[in-house]
Parts: structure tokens; C-alpha cells; sequence
DNA sequence: AAAAGCGTTGTAAACGCTTACTTTTCGAAG
DNA sequence: CTTCGAAAAGTAAGCGTTTACAACGCTTTT
């Protein structure tokens, strides 16, 4: 044995007492492991790793000292020698809407999450942790936080353009970085975002061929929100190619909300003009406030007026009437995202640089079609594939 | 100056040709900075954490050189070093629920993002970050993934009891812990949760003082959910200490689902016992599917049937009738946990043991009480303060 | 039987920062 | 103009890994 001298290790192990059971008091290093199995620490690393050979016995007695000694490898000293670290970073916009505690809690709620979800369902899946960073009003947010999560992290996921692009091409240049829902014309990162387009394109051509609208509406989400204004321009785009009229009365400013939209829709309603047919609204939880409004005004949905939403939120199919609207995958965007991520981290270059996610409208008694006798709790499937844009 | 040798920094700066800009090839690390200073790397560190005294010139110096080099900082070596990584890890059920994407979507969503939301901006407030970590049936979850975060984060916040007793000890002993939601007993870690006792008993004793009920029913959550077992608990007692009968056929098996909650229902409708007067549902969704599944069945509520919710989730606000139902704040609990870990870490102890965090009945209409004027968006404050139980 | 080759294992130098300890600087007192 | 002492700055030893390189055996080759 080579092993002579320079132990450092920490003697981690104490006995306790009579109770003859050993407690750790401080992390055992590869260097107790080491002296416990008889070898050296570049043993006891390669032992870990499998990457050089290690011979059968020899990676065998390393195993059983891990074993005894309960040696857990520090991911930090490993990230810091290794350069990987093995986490993700996901920088989302932490909206607070008017200090209300409430709205904050509902506020780009649930889609926002859902993403967040299959993003770490397949971080895992890859191997990867996932560190959660709200950006946003309340939040000390801005380039500074970001860049310190530069040693942190191997790459960067972003939602909903928390950043310009020049911050995104100076943070970029550092580390791989994934831009989410954005407007998908950034040169500086890959962008995975949903079909907005399509969707409210279907979606303004089911009112007008199917519904034979003359005048429409739309409610917006937050303001400035990459998706609400590609959703809202979109869907402009397609009514007035119909000839149909979207007059400015008619836009009303939310905020992804079910208070806003409610709040939105309340105070149209004190204005002179003349309801349109539909109001689109750019999410679900926009339209249920929206319908809860009319509602309370005497209003019926569908008889009066039209209502859709945007997402397809769980919930919202259980509601009187089940809401129209557009399905997108959340997860499947955040899947993407880490998928996109990933590829990138192990090719240190991907192909693509935009992936546009399909749509698909979701016909259900709020537009004013017949009531299927489906359960709510009936799964579709998206039907489209991803389309792959080359930049 | 004192600088002669040993300079190992990267040399990160590069000139870009004739655009005159720029760019960094390599972090620049506090080598390159003390270089460019003039100073040592110590001053370097010490101008940055301001720990002990930098005279003001040099701390100038040392700070133009960061910025002309548009130094930051590697937060894992300085973990490594100081032993503090300012991450808080938080390791959460991904309960999958039968291979239904839009039910992974749905499952325990809503209130465990909310906990995540409030534990993010409250980590964020202490200057922390958050590592998300999904344990679950479809995770290779376990032990092993949550002891290498050891060396990654500072402190672990666990959601609905991931590990067994035994070994959350044993992870408690290699690193702060905090339990979410568990039953509260653990005498290896902090825990918070919600007063699912309180909550159960004020709704039971609302149904029989209020509605007079003879026969209620329960529909629960996520097998096995530590929450679920305590509110079906709570009710059990608090119902039967009433004299109020709760039979076995009306204790309905769900998963915290709208789907779930529906099929629950369904399969009991088909029963030939008859159905009890009012329905308690372990959360929000749940009841959600119950109503559902009894208006399919022709069945009115209130008026045939009571249903209540727990959590108070906004969405159901706009339902119709409008849920009566528990109000938590999830991100209350999500913050509180993250208070009570940050305390650990700074103190490295903390005198309290289990906070218990306080609910509210909020009457609504789906348990047969009158409609109020009030608006969903109507904000509601917790009247009460969160008790801290002492070990 | 010595040389060459190869699979294993050891040594030691990073990785980028913090910090205990030491040395230098500098201003005030003598 | 010393002397002294505190303040400021420098030196170097970690923190726990990985990994290039060296060294060691043990075959295989000639």
C-alpha cells in the first residue's frame, strides 16, 4: 500500500457509546474512503465514476468502505473540479398584481407551474436538479442574479422574456441559455414557444364560419406579456382578414387572471356601446372571470355573448358551460425547453433554434356549439407534432 | 505592488478585431481581477464580501476591475470554501395518476405550486435560491438522490412526507430539515402544517349545527397523502362526536382530482345505498368532479346534495353554486417552512419544533348557506395567527 | 532473461474562492 | 525623526473532487 502519509480526511467516525452504533459527525471525504479501503483517492474517484478501470476486488473494497463510512459525494467540490454541475436554472416572472396576496396566488398561475413541472419531471429524467428563480416587480431580479447563477448552473431556462434581448445575448454568451414563450425571433438563444398564431387563427375562423360573427372582442393578459400580445395580434390579424370588426372598446386590458377578467369585463359593461358577439380571451382563467361577469350582469353564455380561453386548464371543463378554448401543452413546453437544453449542453451546438409547439382548438359549449356527452375527464391528445424551426 | 508570481487567472480578455468590443472568452476569475487591481487576491475576496476592512481606494480599484472584467463571482467555489451555498432545496410528490397526462397536470397541482410559489419569493427573500427535486412513484426517488443534494444545499424542505421517519432522521442529521404537511410528530425535524383538526371539526360541527345533518360522506385525497388521512380523521371524530353517522359506503376513495373526485362519485351513484345529505371533499378539485358527476346525475346542489372543498382555491369562487369550503394559505405554509429553515441555519436551532397554521370556514353557497353579494375577487385576510406548538 | 506493453493505481496539480496567519504600511505619539 | 500599534494587504493553506501524468507490476514478446 502506497499510502503513507497526507490523510486528511475526518476521522468521521465516532463510536457511540455502548449502543455500538457508528454516527457520522461530519461528511466522510473520498479521503476516508480512501484510507478505509487501503487505496488512494484517485481510486476511490474512479471507483465512483467507472470511467478509467478499476479493477473488480479493488472497486469492490471502495464500495464496501462508501458503504460503511455512508460517504455521499459533495456535488459542489465535484461541479467545482468537474465544471458540471448538474442543475438547470428556470427563471419565471413573479407577478404581484395590485399587492393583492390572492391574485398573486392565481396570477400566471397554473400554466406557469405546469410548465415548471414537466421541466423538472424531465430535468430528472436527464439527471438534472432543477433551481427555481423568480424574476419580477417585487423581486430584485434583473441581469446581477442571474449571472451569479452562472457558476450554479449548466444552463438557462426563461419565461416569459424576464429579460431584453441584449441582457439575453450578453447571458448567453456565457451559458447555454433556452428562452420560453417568447416571441421567438431571438437570435441570441433558442426559443421553444406555443403556436399562438395558428391558434387564434382556428379560433377567429370557428367564430366567423361557424358562428357567423360580425363583431368581436378579445381580454388580454398581463400587460407587455410576450404571449398576450402575439395571442392578441394574431388574433386581430385573422378577424380582420375575415372582415370582421375588432373595435378598440372591444380589447380589454386583464391580466391573466379570473379578477381581472372579471373586473375587465365589469367595467365594459358600463360603456354605451353595443356588446360584441365573442370576447376570445387570452386564458382560461381570463374567460371564467369574463363569464362570471356577464353573468352577474344577466347576461347568458352562450345565448348573449360568446366566451373562449386559451390553455385548456383542467378545471375550466368542469364549468357551466364548458369552455372553448385552445389546448396547449404546458409540460410538453417545459419538456422541450430541458430537451432543447440538454441537447445543447452535449453537443455545445443544436440545429434548431426555434421550436414551435401546435395548438389545437377544443370546441365546447361556451362558443355557443352543442354539448357532447364526453366526461370532462376524457383525455385528448394533441395530434400535431412539434415543428421543428431552423432559424 | 506585491504580485510577482503564480498568477493563474484566465487572461479572459480578448480583443475583438476592429469592432473595438470585448469579449470574454472564460470567467474571469478573482485572479484576473487582483491582477488587474494591482492587489492580492485576498483584498479581491474581502472588497466583495466587505468582511474586514478594504481601504476605500483600493476597494475602488478592485471594483473597476470587476467591472471592467465583467467579473462575477463562482458561487460554487465559494460554497465549497465557506461551506454556505445560499440554496434551499425543496423535494415534492410527482404523483402520476394512472398514466393521464392531464391529470399529472392537474394532481395535487394548484396547491403544492402555490406552497413552491410562496417558499421561491420567501427563499428569494433571504437571499436564497430554490432546487426543485419531485420525488414519486415515477421518480427514482428514495433516499439516494435527496442525500447528494447534501452537499448542494444548505437546508431541505420536504412536501407530504417523501421519506419514512427513519429516514428523515437519518437525513437530518447530515442536514437541516423542514416537513410539510406531514402529520407532525416527527421528532427528527421541523414541521409545518396546516390544522386539518380545526378545519374538520369547524366545517362538521357548520353541517350539524347549521344544516342539521343526519348522514355525511367523505371523499379523499391521494392515498395515503398524510393530509388526506388527517382531514379524514378530523371528520370522522368531530362528526361522530355529534352523533352523526358516516358509513363506510360514503367514505370515497379519490386522488385529489376533478377526475378522480367525478369517478368517485360516479361509482357511488351507482350504489344502491342511498346518498348522504352532504358530501365533505379532502380539497377544492375533488369537489369540483363531485358536483359534476351528481348534476350529471340530475342531482341539484345544494338543494339535493352538500358539497364542501378544502383550500379555497380561486378558481372555484366562480363556480356555480359557488364552493363552501376551507381556506389555507399554501403560501403561508410555503413561506413559514422556508422562515423556519432559514432560522435553523442562522441560529442552528430553533426552540419550536411544529407550527401549525391556522384555516377558515368560508361559507358559500354548494353547503346550502345563502348567497352573499360579494364579489369572488373580494379579498379575505387570515383572522388568525399561526400557532407555534413547542415540542 | 531483459524489454516492451498494458492495465492499475498513486501523486499531485488544478478548480475558484475564503480565511487564518503573517507582513507591510501608515499615521500618531513620543 | 524614531517608535509603536492598529489597519490594510499579502501569503498560503484549505474546501472535496477530477484528472493528467507518473510509477508500478505483471504479462507477453523476442
Amino acid at each position: 500500500m502506497y499510502f503513507v502519509s497526507g490523510y486528511r480526511g475526518n476521522n468521521a467516525l465516532s463510536l457511540l457509546g455502548n449502543q455500538g452504533e457508528y454516527v457520522v459527525d461530519s461528511q466522510p471525504t473520498i479521503y476516508d474512503v480512501a484510507q478505509r479501503a487501503g487505496v488512494s483517492i484517485a481510486t476511490v474517484s474512479r471507483a465512483l465514476n467507472s470511467l478509467s478501470s478499476v479493477r473488480p476486488a479493488t472497486r469492490d473494497k471502495v464500495l464496501v468502505a462508501m458503504r460503511e463510512l455512508k460517504f455521499v459525494p459533495n456535488s459542489v467540490a465535484r461541479g467545482l473540479s468537474s465544471g458540471k454541475h448538474w442543475i438547470l436554472g428556470l427563471v419565471f416572472m413573479q407577478t404581484a398584481v395590485d399587492n393583492n396576496v390572492l391574485a398573486v396566488e392565481e396570477a400566471s398561475l397554473l400554466y406557469t407551474d405546469i410548465v415548471i413541472r414537466g421541466a423538472e419531471a424531465r430535468a430528472a429524467a436527464h439527471g438534472y436538479s432543477l433551481l427555481l428563480c423568480g424574476a419580477g416587480e417585487n423581486h430584485p431580479a434583473g441581469m446581477t442574479p442571474l449571472m451569479n447563477l452562472t457558476g450554479t448552473v449548466d444552463g438557462l431556462i426563461m419565461l416569459d422574456r424576464v429579460l431584453v434581448e441584449d441582457e439575453v445575448a450578453d447571458l448567453s454568451r456565457r451559458i447555454p441559455v433556452v428562452l420560453l414563450a417568447g416571441r421567438g425571433d431571438s437570435s441570441a438563444a433558442i426559443t421553444v414557444r406555443v403556436d399562438n398564431e395558428q391558434a387564434m387563427r382556428s379560433l377567429a375562423q370557428h367564430f366567423i364560419d361557424v358562428h357567423h360573427v360580425k363583431r368581436v372582442g378579445f381580454v388580454s393578459g398581463h400587460e407587455g406579456s410576450p404571449d398576450s400580445v402575439a395571442r392578441e395580434a394574431s388574433f386581430r390579424s385573422a378577424i380582420e382578414e375575415g372582415g370582421v370588426t375588432l373595435a378598440d372598446v372591444d380589447i380589454l386590458k386583464s391580466d391573466w387572471t379570473s379578477a381581472g377578467g372579471e373586473g375587465a369585463m365589469r367595467r365594459r359593461l358600463t360603456l354605451d356601446a353595443p356588446l360584441p358577439e365573442v370576447f376570445a380571451c387570452a386564458n382560461d382563467q381570463t374567460a371564467v372571470g369574463v363569464i362570471y361577469a356577464l353573468h352577474a350582469a344577466g347576461l347568458r353564455v352562450p345565448e348573449d355573448v360568446l366566451v373562449s380561453g386559451f390553455d385548456d386548464i383542467t378545471l375550466t371543463r368542469y364549468f357551466k358551460p364548458p369552455l372553448t378554448t385552445i389546448r396547449q401543452s404546458g409540460s410538453l413546453l417545459g419538456e422541450v425547453a430541458v430537451d432543447a437544453l440538454v441537447a445543447t449542453l452535449d453537443k455545445s451546438e443544436l440545429a434548431v433554434r426555434t421550436i414551435v409547439l401546435p395548438t389545437e382548438l377544443v370546441v365546447r359549449e361556451s362558443c355557443g356549439c352543442a354539448a357532447t356527452s364526453e366526461s370532462p375527464a376524457e383525455i385528448f391528445k394533441m395530434t400535431a407534432t412539434p415543428t421543428m424551426v431552423v432559424n
